[in-house]
DNA sequence: CTTGCTACTTACTTACTAGTAAGTTAGGAT
DNA sequence: ATCCTAACTTACTAGTAAGTAAGTAGCAAG
């Protein structure tokens, strides 16, 4: 690896831009090299196939999410912090909801993606989905929450709500997010975000 | 029209399809033109371009909503009625949510998106988001239904959730659609599906 | 100082894309 | 009978896609 231009890195970097903008098949090889002031040659240098760049971005983006959710656990607080760490990654992840998430991205050439790129997708969205579960799982059993339905249909509605509203504000042009996650807090907490807030603010 | 061969409308059929399970720029005109055993000529001799044929699918689309909306309407039901026939539609829409739903496929490359797509696809939003929007109002109001979000944005998480869920499923392989709207009669309704069904089918 | 490796480049190929122009065919009207 | 038009076809073009093969610049170790 050239450790001063860093190019592989920058390929990487420009490739989830694009996808998170474009979808898959939304760009090339020459929006990539372009603006990176390289050659298409480049890029197969570093990665063999497309399939092969798509794969190690996703894998990117994982451990991102990874980190971050291990680093809401390794903090031990409340299961209330936990959630509130994924609402601001959500948050952060996309401040203006102009780009999906590449996971949104991927689903739609999801059936041609490669394996690789499938099976690791496919972990991303068990990890997340397992760790909410948790997060639900003893947010209710310590009296922080309060919800009827199951723990893991709650996470995986959590999970849906954030990547679709996501997927109408491209389309409506609407930022709703911040409200959708106001929406949650009213429904698990029965607070409203001041009241939430200042209760993280004093933990 | 040739309405004995009708290949305007398999054209239009068959790009729904594709458009469904690929997006945008996951297919090309073979993909069109070799099941339906025409040329890809034929394609250019009924829509001078993909991006007009791809209008004219979400306009096909959003008639299909909207009859189906202004159908459960002209039904006089109640709220209750109303929002369950939007859950069918959904239901029926993907029965096994391998594909993705016009909108979810577009929003990936809706910015190079035709301002007629962008146009149409923000209209059908809007009038879906509007439609919902009141009758959450209404269930309310006759006290069919119980919640504390504003029903604006709880058309939004409906929405939300239903488009989400449908993009998680298409990588997790996990049909869970059925659980979702489950889940969320729960918190409308407060009572489980076998309650509420025997309720409309007493209506 | 030359050998070898990393990180590229130049120059190319093959395959496919949307789109076009001109010609053909079948059936209905005149 | 012929003319017209709708609904195509054949044959093509220009552009772009991913990917490849062979060559090269710069640096580090022996």
């Amino acid at each position: 690896m050239n450790e001063r231009t860093d190019t592989r890195g920058k390929i990487v970097s420009r490739a989830t831009e694009l996808l998170k903008e474009r979808g898959y098949n939304g760009f090339s090889y020459n929006d990539i090299s372009g603006p990176l002031g390289v050659r298409n040659a480049a890029i197969h240098y570093h990665f063999g196939s497309k399939a092969e760049l798509c794969t190690e971005l996703v894998e990117q983006y994982r451990e991102l999410l990874r980190s971050q959710t291990s680093q809401f656990m390794a903090s031990g607080g409340s299961a209330t912090e936990q959630i509130e760490g994924y609402f601001r990654f959500c948050m952060h992840e996309c401040p203006d909801c102009s780009s999906l998430c590449p996971l949104g991205a991927l689903a739609v050439d999801f059936e041609r993606a490669p394996d690789a790129v499938k099976e690791r997708a496919k972990l991303l969205i068990e990890e997340t989905h397992a760790w909410l579960t948790r997060v639900f799982e003893v947010g209710k059993a310590q009296g922080e929450m309060s919800f009827q339905t199951e723990p893991s249909l709650m996470a995986h509605m959590l999970m849906s709500t954030v990547q679709g509203s996501r997927t109408l504000q491209r389309i409506s042009g609407h930022t709703r997010l911040e409200a959708v996650i106001e929406g949650w807090r009213a429904q698990i907490f029965g607070t409203t975000a001041a009241d939430n807030s200042a209760d993280t603010a004093a933990a």
